[in-house]
DNA sequence: GAGAGATACCTGCGCTGTCAACTACTGCGC
DNA sequence: GCGCAGTAGTTGACAGCGCAGGTATCTCTC
């Protein structure tokens, strides 16, 4: 029966990894969007920009820290742009470059969206775990996200 | 400066998660489209019905386990079906149900792709962590998974 | 200062999934 | 047996994202 190898240990300790995060963004999605009108991947690129300095971010940085290709985060500020959540800047050194831009009505949305979040969070996410679970949690994915070479 | 709604600890320890799996997740893919044709959707559909008894299993049950809709459940099938993986075989004890079952051709794709996956699994996943701690991943994530209601 | 290669962003196209509404069937209570 | 709530699956309309390829700009080398 071990030698079945449909079944092997590696890949269901992965599959967990997979149904957890979309069984929570499952979760936070639907509440986000019925109690603001904002997705979770708006939400996400709200928060990121006004975490930065200046409240923007190149199109580029943010699709990186989202792991969005680069069509994806052009679009996706495109669509943010179209609901005045964020505007478009040029950056004087450097042409190539858009500055997506979080505007006043964007900080206003995702912090009131934050407490929302916060309490889902709290609900699904911190409540399961105690806080040295939580820590070395984050540590132990901290690694893979981003990974060392060597085996 | 703690007091930054935007930076809160809990946010980012979820947003570890979310990238965790998003990274490792587009590698996979990656992998797998290119060297089997199989997406890891597609894949991960494939090993959950050759995993089933008679390598079978309702669209529905398949749809949730992969948390799916059951419209995004019955396209996947539709899809596995034409690719010529999956048939659709009617239930002879409640005619609602219809059994997705893996063909031969759909078995021998997803075993050879197997292999390919294990590898990666061992060079982006299980290299990263200690037996130990992968050990605790997968019971903390079991515990996210599928939370008991209390706080 | 000209050319090669890298980088930032945009766009056409196709795939995948959601939502909401709908049909078909089951099983329960009476 | 009849009606009705619940369940399984399908479908149309549509949003979101990747891929591949394009343009503009920058930078490094000679």
């Amino acid at each position: 029966m071990a030698s079945d190898p449909l079944a092997d240990d590696r890949i269901t300790a992965y599959g967990r990894l997979v149904e957890a995060h979309r069984r929570l963004s499952r979760i936070f999605d639907r509440r986000l969007r019925a109690e603001t009108g904002l997705s979770d991947t708006w939400f996400e690129a709200l928060l990121r920009l006004g975490r930065s300095p200046d409240r923007q971010l190149a199109i580029t940085e943010l699709g990186d820290q989202m792991v969005l290709t680069s069509g994806g985060a052009t679009r996706l500020v495109d669509r943010l742009v179209d609901a005045g959540y964020v505007t478009r800047e040029a950056c004087p050194t450097d042409r190539r470059v858009q500055w997506a831009r979080l505007t006043d009505a964007g900080l206003a949305k995702v912090t009131a969206a934050i407490e929302i979040h916060l309490a889902d969070l709290d609900e699904h996410f911190t409540s399961q775990l105690t806080t040295a679970e939580l820590d070395q949690l984050g540590a132990v994915l901290d690694r893979l996200r981003d990974p060392s070479p060597a085996g």
